[in-house]
DNA sequence: ACGCTATACAACTGTATGGTTGTATCAATG
DNA sequence: CATTGATACAACCATACAGTTGTATAGCGT
């Protein structure tokens, strides 16, 4: 299994903060640029476009130039990645239980 | 829709780093304990120690006492709030699809 | 060309974080 | 009960990060 790789790393922290999963969560609908973004925010422009870059750095959105704007829209792959390394672990846990599972089984059948 | 909620913030930035996923990944195992972690990466048991803090502040693990030692496991709960958080994007997303194929189906059906 | 709007980026500040070493607690064992 | 092993925690350092302000670039409207 592949918990490391540098693009993890980005992904989840870039999740880690409340105004970024909150850019990604409006991202989706794909129309607003990034001064429309930073209006719904206590804080400056600045702020809001830094938190952005993370994103893209992170591979979780992406810009496109519309005009004199740059239209913010959420990549949804870099999505599925984080989603998939979840869905192992999870299989791993079930792996887990399985094999507990079984041993009781088994253990119960020897003392039959 | 909630993003916030101040778990998801610890949560994300406790799988943000390589080594807290390699320990979420081993303790799903639940037989190691922090020393016998700790062997396993290039740095000191006390910073261990801090990651496995971490990931427990996040919900991502619990420890155990036994006997001397105290075994951490994987807390598969918080994964899975992790898991349904992405999931209501991808569900989103979805949405937001459905809704364009509609509007480009009405467009046609207009222009018939 | 000029000004306005949207974006980008650099420099700075305070705080959080990852790492270290050292000391303290707690449970098993001689 | 003194020692050893496993864990916990505090103090400290270096670096990263979230926020700020200020300046620079790119595109639209007049």
């Amino acid at each position: 299994m592949q918990t490391t790789g540098p693009d993890f790393d980005r992904v989840f922290a870039a999740l880690g903060d409340a105004t970024r999963r909150d850019i990604v969560r409006r991202a989706i609908a794909g129309v607003e640029g990034v001064a429309e973004l930073a209006d719904h925010y206590p804080m400056s422009f600045a702020a809001v476009q830094k938190h952005v870059a993370v994103l893209e750095r992170a591979g979780l959105v992406t810009k496109q130039r519309s005009g004199r704007r740059k239209v913010v829209r959420t990549h949804v792959e870099g999505l599925r990645a984080a989603q998939r390394l979840l869905d192992r672990y999870e299989e791993l846990w079930r792996g887990r239980i399985d094999r507990m599972t079984a041993l009781i089984t088994t253990t119960k059948e020897r003392n039959k």
